[in-house]
DNA sequence: CTTTTTCCCTGGACGC
DNA sequence: TGCGTCCAGGGAAAAA
């Protein structure tokens, strides 16, 4: 699945190949993929475009052409990029093919076609994005105290808060819980219960865990690949993400997995604090099940 | 406002 | 071998 560090890597390999290049000829074999618009109207709408940068914004994949306009693919679930010289090969899960102006083809294959394309106007490209999407984490405006503004007031488990592309943009379910385990907070622990240490380590830790994942182009476990066509090797990295049972890394004791927010979640028992109420809150005083006082 | 749940979608794993 | 069932999960939308 897709998260920061491998649409950073797609982006990486996509851009060389793409700046400079007319989008000659643009075919939509998935209408689900630009819906609710038709394929053709989109077809029509890139073929002649130049593209002028290839950026990424959390998970987005960012295309700028000259005229302005911004082509933004998100990859989902199981969405991939290639980029191919040597013309097409079989493909029943192909969604999309962009054929360059110097012959060669960008294809998009999506087995569960959660992923979109989507063609924006300069104008609003800004407006979109920053109505889905919170602090870029590898940026300077990500902070401390950034987070700790987007954590504060929230009862939702910190695992949840991550996931939440407004929190920050890019973590996904693998980063997450690579990010918490670093950071030595359990998944549960509700956002706003973290004293500034926590959020402190929290942003280390956000950093640290994607970083890695770019070191190592992305993690490949079923369907994400470069675009061309190698894998990533972060999942030979994870600590926690997919191994339950396996010891932890920092004090052997085994993985334990659970369900938060409806994803899989994977956290040391013994590292990451056993339960979320034991996340010391010394300044918050003990209140019970206490409602807003009514008038 | 926040939080939770449902839905989309397919293929792989597993039980019988 | 061939089913039926469950699971994987990003994010939009609906429900709470």
């Amino acid at each position: 699945m897709p998260e920061l560090p491998e649409v950073e890597t797609v982006r990486r390999q996509l851009e060389p190949a793409l700046v400079g290049r007319r989008f000659e000829r643009v075919e939509i074999l998935d209408p689900r993929l630009v819906r609710p618009l038709e394929p053709l109207e989109v077809a029509a709408e890139l073929e002649g475009e130049r593209v002028v940068a290839v950026e990424r914004r959390g998970k987005y994949l960012i295309v700028r052409f000259e005229s302005g306009r911004v082509l933004l693919i998100h990859l989902r679930m199981t969405g991939s990029l290639r980029h191919v010289r040597d013309g097409l090969q079989e493909d029943p899960h192909r969604r999309a093919v962009v054929r360059l102006d110097d012959g060669s083809d960008v294809t998009y294959r999506d087995v569960r076609r959660f992923g979109t394309w989507v063609v924006v106007e300069p104008s609003d490209v800004g407006p979109y994005l920053d109505a889905r999407l919170g602090a870029e984490p590898l940026e300077r405006s990500f902070s401390t105290a950034r987070l700790a503004e987007r954590l504060a007031g929230r009862r939702a488990p910190i695992k949840a808060a991550l996931l939440d592309q407004r929190t920050l943009a890019g973590m996904g379910n693998i980063y997450a819980d690579e990010a918490l385990w670093r950071a030595k907070i359990h998944p549960l622990t509700p956002a706003a219960a973290l004293d500034e240490g926590g959020v402190q380590r929290l942003t280390r830790a956000i950093k640290e865990a994607l970083r890695a994942g770019i070191a190592r182009q992305g993690a490949t476990l079923r369907d994400y690949a470069r675009p061309d066509g190698g894998s990533g090797s972060m999942q030979h990295e994870f600590k926690v993400y997919g191994r339950d049972g396996e010891p932890c890394d920092r004090c052997g004791t085994p993985i334990a997995k659970t369900r938060v927010a409806g994803r899989g979640t994977w956290f040391c028992p013994v590292c990451q604090g056993s339960a979320p109420q034991a996340a010391s809150s010394s300044s918050n005083r003990p209140s019970r099940s206490r409602r807003h006082s009514s008038v």
